[in-house]
RNA sequence: GGGUGGUUAGCUCAGCUGGGAGAGCAUCGGCCUUACAAGCCGAGGGUCGCAGGUUCGAUCCCUGCACCACCCACCA
């Protein structure tokens, strides 16, 4: 394809190439929708490459993105790109989630502004209502994690309420059905009486908090005294159907089964004895009230007392209160608390700490209530899960999660999957006049155990976990035996935060097996999650978010992907300091000015693809590069493989700035200075030097791709060496080649290149040492300096080899290779590297006695170095099991210590 | 009450199976060296939370403690 007629020709502009700031603004979305059009997301079901599969955890579709989905996308997307670049046929499975209470929420608060409830709606209505407001809204997050650059096969997009998904949704109730495993029954739930609906006991978060402990007096019916009940929640005592006592309670024993009657209200009831009761907490006589609680609930069915229920579903006392009906349940507390203590029966109030259930979606404080739910038994496939796990097959990654995953599993209890709800997969039971059930796919036609016509369906819907615990076979088309199940199944990977370790992960799994035979996936890669720069957890109430679409806004998504991508390293907290995001919009911009640097040499110039081989590059800071290069490729992967992202964002830094940057693309100044390429010799020095660098900058651009797709595929479409379409349709260089660098391999390059690593290492060591002495003496970097060197010969020849580049980087005018030091002329510095010692003449710009200080310094510091590893070599038991390579290594440094510790010395007798 | 993670430079954090600790930012000094001053070249800065133990040797392993964070739990 020519430049011209490029889909994205209109981005490549000499102008945008002008600007010494990285213009992500400009090209971002363009580049977006450049691999939508190309289908690059898509999974092309005749490749033959080995499959690579993720599926996103679902967002709501209320969702916004927040900095969690932001983390998350990127981790993903990291995996996808750079498998992709591996070779593999992957596939990224997208959509959304349905959220029955929170989408309900907010298209009720919707309704609300209006004036009014769904109950006015009617249920069809409702739910009409709720479609329409997902068709208009529930996009938003699609474009928001499309902005994140998302690399999702959109193509095969769902939503957990799409008819294939509710229809395995049915099928799979009916199975759990027809097994026995779903039930129903009057249980104690979590109640919400704000939700008006039960909720699992994962959507509740205890907290806790202070409260008050009211002692009440509860007259006996003999009138021969009275016992005291301690509690917290004195507005239950309407139905209070027992008091409870330890039966080896000695205080007690005796009024075992005489009758006491309740405050005020005068109904009678008995005195059991029951061991749940601490005989060390508080007065050790409880109230019991099986309707309000669910430790009386059990108290209640082992005496078989009857149930009396005072608080209403919405939280308010009824008439069994008398006076009190129709008061909330907190106001009531107030209110009877004090018509107790009025009559007399209040004997004392006390601080107490308790903790309170409360509502994960709307914090409401969760009212225990009995009511008729349905369950889904978990025990036998939880047993089975905890086995895919402990045997490896499933592979947690940090591990530190198995044990609380094993412990959760170990003590699982059944599943309250019925909601109160009209937004969510409805309960496919059908209850016929007889009050029989009958559970089916679609609408019984007749009541399947008396052939009664059936009256209704059950009004309640599913959890919404329900649903998203079977995605990960459900979106490949199960149950039917499709290509996709066949191909993609199990995924490869699920990464997710671990706060839903017990509410996805965990089900998921129980799912696979029970329904597939199979896991559902190979890995699990749970992320740290993201707190303010506090460590405080965000939300919406502490006025701590941070809106990672702001930050995609002020210094680009790539920025915000690399940023995110340094702060994954392993941990639970990931603490969002801007500081770094800042830094890392630094290194986009410095990947964009190389690009251009690089480009604006290679302008004139014509590319030849390097042949890595001994013939192939000959220069040495070429063969250095390259292998630098590699080592960085190969440490890159790893980290990505080993889902250390940080490890991996931090590797492709380093080689970048400070090996490509900081001292490659100096060299080929050096080489390139004063050539003149209208020659035919130096056109070819700079066709060579620019084709090494256009080499390393694709194999760059391409580690860098998985982690910052925009701008590299920005800078890859104008490279004058791309080799394909899109950089997405790369390789990840070549691993023969890296077998040939390390080991020999093929060609046995690896000792050329490995000498040629030497030099340039002793180049730049020496280099550094030059500019060392430069910044300790302030002197100017334009002021040339002689040196006299002494090192060994290998250095020597080495550092004449580079003399070019010392000349160049270290501004030094001559070098004089002596035998010995002492000779170095007055009012010279000294300085000593493991390879180097060399004198520079510097009385112009040094301070005598501050140059003394700084040798005492240095002296003092060599002597402590050297006392520690004298008395360690001196130790004998430390040379008896010491391994000899460390014997070896501490003496070596003892060597070097006491050569500096020499010339040192000499400097400072020199000076005084 | 039980459990998990954390405590390393002024700040945010790395540090792989034990061999005298690193990065970014911040600070200080010097550079407009024409890809980048959002840059370049240097420098200073750490009792690796505290106390024991194992070891020739501990930031790393063990025990205890302190503090921080999170998770789980039916003491009213």
């Amino acid at each position: 394809m020519s430049k011209n007629n490029h889909p994205l020709a209109h981005l490549f502009t000499t102008e945008s190439w002008s600007s010494p700031r990285v213009l992500f603004g400009d090209y971002e979305s363009d580049i977006y929708s450049y691999w939508l059009d190309s289908a690059y997301f898509e999974v092309d079901m005749n490749s033959s490459k080995p499959p690579f599969s993720m599926l996103i955890p679902p967002p709501n579709v209320t969702g916004n993105l927040h900095i969690g989905h932001a983390l998350n996308t990127t981790l993903q997307d990291m995996l996808a790109r750079y498998h992709r670049l591996r070779g593999y046929e992957v596939f990224w499975s997208v959509g959304t989630d349905h959220a029955g209470i929170a989408t309900q929420n907010v298209v009720e608060r919707e309704l609300h502004k209006d004036g009014i409830t769904r109950h006015d709606l009617g249920r069809e209505k409702f739910v009409e209502r709720v479609w329409e407001w997902k068709e208009e809204y529930g996009s938003s997050i699609k474009n928001q994690l499309m902005r994140m650059g998302a690399s999702c096969d959109w193509s095969r997009e769902w939503f957990t309420m799409d008819d294939n998904l509710s229809r395995v949704v049915r099928h799979t109730f009916v199975e759990f059905y027809k097994k026995g495993l779903i039930y129903r029954g009057e249980y104690m739930v979590n109640w919400c009486p704000r939700c008006l609906s039960a909720i699992s006991d994962l959507e509740t978060n205890s907290i806790e908090g202070k409260s008050l402990m009211y002692d009440i007096k509860y007259p006996l019916a003999d009138g021969s005294g009275h016992v005291v009940i301690s509690t917290t929640r004195p507005e239950t005592y309407f139905a209070d159907v027992a008091v409870a006592v330890h039966p080896d309670d000695n205080r007690y024993k005796h009024l075992v089964g005489k009758m006491v009657e309740l405050p005020l209200v005068g109904r009678s009831i008995p005195i059991i004895a029951d061991d749940y009761v601490d005989m060390e907490f508080g007065s050790a006589c409880l109230k019991v009230t099986p309707s309000h609680d669910a430790n009386d609930f059990e108290i209640g069915k082992r005496h078989n007392l009857e149930h009396l229920e005072v608080i209403d579903a919405d939280g308010t006392l009824n008439q069994l209160a008398g006076k009190y009906a129709g008061l909330d349940r907190f106001e009531a507390r107030k209110q009877v608390v004090a018509g107790l203590e009025e009559a007399g029966y209040l004997i004392a109030t006390h601080d107490h700490t308790n903790a309170v259930g409360s509502c994960d979606r709307c914090s409401t404080v969760i009212e225990p209530r009995l009511s008729e739910q349905w369950f889904l038994s978990m025990k036998d496939m939880a047993a089975v899960a905890i086995d895919a796990v402990e045997s490896g097959e499933i592979k947690l990654h940090p591990p530190t999660w198995q044990n609380l995953y094993f412990d959760w599993m170990t003590n699982i209890r059944d599943w309250c999957i019925s909601r109160q709800l009209w937004w969510g997969h409805r309960i496919p039971a059908y209850y016929c006049h007889n009050g029989h059930t009958t559970v089916a796919m679609e609408t019984p036609t007749s009541c399947a155990t008396c052939g009664g016509e059936i009256s209704h369906q059950d009004e309640d819907v599913l959890d919404t976990w329900y649903s998203s615990q079977l995605l990960p076979f459900a979106v490949l088309g199960w149950p039917e035996d499709t290509a996709m199940m066949d191909r993609f199944y199990p995924s490869s990977v699920l990464s997710t935060g671990f706060d839903i370790i017990f509410f996805w992960v965990a089900r998921m799994i129980m799912m696979g097996y029970e329904f597939t035979g199979k896991k559902p996936f190979d890995n699990v890669y749970f992320h740290a999650l993201v707190r303010d720069s506090n460590g405080q957890k965000m939300s919406k109430s502490k006025g701590n978010v941070v809106n990672p679409l702001e930050l995609a806004d002020k210094y680009g998504a790539d920025t915000l992907r690399m940023s995110l991508a340094a702060f994954a390293v392993q941990g639970r907290d990931i603490k969002l300091d801007l500081n770094r995001v800042e830094g890392f919009y630094h290194f986009t911009n410095k990947i964009w000015n190389a690009s251009r640097f690089v480009m604006i040499n290679a302008q004139d110039a014509t590319y030849t693809e390097p042949t890595i081989s001994d013939k192939g590059v000959v220069d040495t800071a070429d063969r250095w590069i390259i292998m630098e290069l590699n080592t960085a490729l190969n440490k890159f992967s790893q980290q990505i493989e080993g889902y250390n992202f940080g490890g991996a964002m931090q590797t492709a830094y380093d080689f970048f700035w400070s090996t490509y940057c900081d001292w490659y693309l100096e060299v080929v100044k050096v080489r390139l200075a004063g050539v003149d390429t209208s020659t035919e010799d130096g056109a070819k020095i700079r066709d060579e030097a620019t084709s090494m660098t256009l080499y390393v900058l694709r194999s760059s651009l391409i580690m860098l791709h998985s982690v910052a797709p925009f701008l590299t595929e920005y800078i890859y479409q104008q490279l004058p060496n791309k080799r394909t379409q899109s950089i997405m349709l790369e390789e990840y260089p070549n691993p023969a080649i890296s077998q040939a660098l390390q080991d020999g391999g093929e060609g046995g390059i690896a000792e050329a290149f490995q000498s040629a690593t030497t030099q340039m290492s002793l180049a730049m060591e020496f280099i550094t040492m030059v500019r060392n002495i430069r910044g300790e003496y302030n002197i100017p970097a334009k002021v040339e300096l002689s040196i006299l060197v002494r090192c060994d010969e290998a250095s020597q020849g080495a550092l004449e080899q580079s003399q070019n580049l010392v000349h160049a980087l270290a501004n030094v005018g001559t070098m004089n290779f002596v035998a010995t030091l002492e000779d170095a002329p007055e009012g010279s510095a000294t300085k000593v590297s493991s390879n180097f010692e060399v004198a520079v003449n510097i009385k112009d710009y040094i301070d005598i006695p501050q140059e003394i200080a700084r040798l005492e310094r240095e002296k003092k510091g060599l002597l402590k170095d050297l006392s520690v590893y004298g008395k360690k070599l001196e130790n004998k038991r430390f040379l008896e099991s010491a391994p000899k390579e460390v014997i070896t290594k501490d003496r070596a440094k003892v060597a070097d210590l006491n050569e500096q510790l020499e010339s040192v010395v000499r400097a400072l007798s020199s000076l005084t």
